[in-house]
DNA sequence: CTCCGGGGGA
DNA sequence: TCCCCCGGAG
């Protein structure tokens, strides 16, 4: 299974145990349908909260925690919604999917594991939920290698707990995650998630979207992803920047009851979660990073090497050479706003 | 140099 | 909506 990897390679962590651990939050505000007006409009009620497929079923069991929950009830209420979609998908759409993760196996992209998953995989189910989190925190803007370079050396400090990183020096912690990107802040809101954790949740993790939502330096993004893997709890999409970008140029989400592309990746989830099955909320989102970051890239997409490139209704339409129109965009003698630095 | 990027604050 | 945080890549 090549193509089925979260980014949560990132994380250093496997979604593995199962863990029923989750206590299944009413989900409503998740994903709610918009406003949409052109389709079917049913009020989408309880989204199934189930935990991952897949082999999670497979060892659950020992597991005295708790006997399994009755998923059934969220799963099926009225409106089995499952596969039952609030929207039409758009055509293709499986197709395209496909031909998707055959460019992706065929090319190794950076998401791909780094082998690095055991790292937290191997701790006990508060530790490692625990650790799913830091590591969201560390992983945005910042190398799969270098995330886990920085987790290896928070863990070889005993400082991968809620307890111990509130007990240390904020200054040290920002010295392990160097060169992490944003190791000030993060560090500063390590500290301060450690404190939340540990008032609020006795050292665990927060087990609700909105509460995960918070926590400092936890938006969308990454509550979802700590969601998917840190409670094998799918609440909703993983949309980062190139899941935006790719369902736009392929057509596949909208403002609401329009042609018009979203503008945020928190509209572009709404949407998407619409019409897509709820198998593919998980794996869309490496699939779709490892796409943007070998094909559809942000600047100059190769659609000549595209497979679906049939089929998308953006392909060859974002080519225009940018440095070479010197007065489109902006004179380059007018540097925006350019951060000016700290050189005197 | 410019662009990229999640979250958060102005 | 922009800008900042901090790096890496082009």
């Amino acid at each position: 299974m090549p193509s089925t990897r979260i980014s949560t390679s990132k994380l250093g962590i496997q979604p593995s145990s199962p863990e029923p651990e989750n206590p299944a939050p009413e989900s409503s505000s998740t994903g709610t349908a918009p406003n949409l007006r052109v389709f079917v409009r049913k009020k989408r009620p309880v989204k199934t909260l189930e935990i991952t497929p897949t082999a999670v079923e497979a060892e659950t069991r020992e597991q005295k925690l708790c006997s399994p929950p009755e998923i059934e009830d969220f799963a099926f209420g009225k409106d089995s919604s499952y596969s039952r979609l609030t929207q039409q998908p758009p055509p293709n759409w499986e197709k395209v999917l496909q031909e998707i993760r055959k460019m992706r196996s065929s090319e190794g992209a950076p998401v791909d594991s780094m082998g690095c998953e055991k790292a937290g995989s191997s701790l006990p189910p508060k530790e490692r939920r625990f650790a799913v989190l830091v590591s969201s925190l560390l992983s945005s803007q910042t190398k799969d290698h270098v995330t886990h370079g920085a987790i290896q050396r928070l863990l070889q400090n005993g400082l991968l707990t809620a307890e111990a990183i509130d007990q240390s020096d904020e200054v040290t912690i920002k010295n392990l995650l160097y060169p992490v990107g944003f190791y000030t802040r993060k560090a500063s809101n390590l500290k301060k998630i450690a404190k939340i954790c540990l008032s609020k949740y006795d050292g665990d993790i927060p087990g609700t979207l909105e509460e995960l939502l918070l926590l400092p330096g936890i938006g969308p993004k990454m509550a979802h992803l700590v969601m998917n893997v840190g409670w094998n709890n799918v609440q909703g999409i993983c949309v980062d920047t190139h899941v935006h970008r790719i369902c736009n140029r392929l057509g596949w989400v909208s403002r609401s009851g329009t042609k018009q592309r979203t503008s945020t990746p928190e509209e572009t989830r709404e949407s998407l979660q619409l019409w897509l099955p709820k198998e593919e909320w998980v794996p869309i989102n490496p699939l779709l990073v490892g796409f943007g970051q070998t094909v559809c890239t942000p600047l100059r997409p190769r659609c000549g090497i595209c497979t679906v490139n049939g089929l998308c209704p953006s392909a060859f339409k974002e080519t225009p050479s940018p440095s070479s129109t010197s007065k489109k965009s902006r004179p380059s003698s007018t540097p925006k706003k350019s951060r000016l630095n700290k050189c005197p």
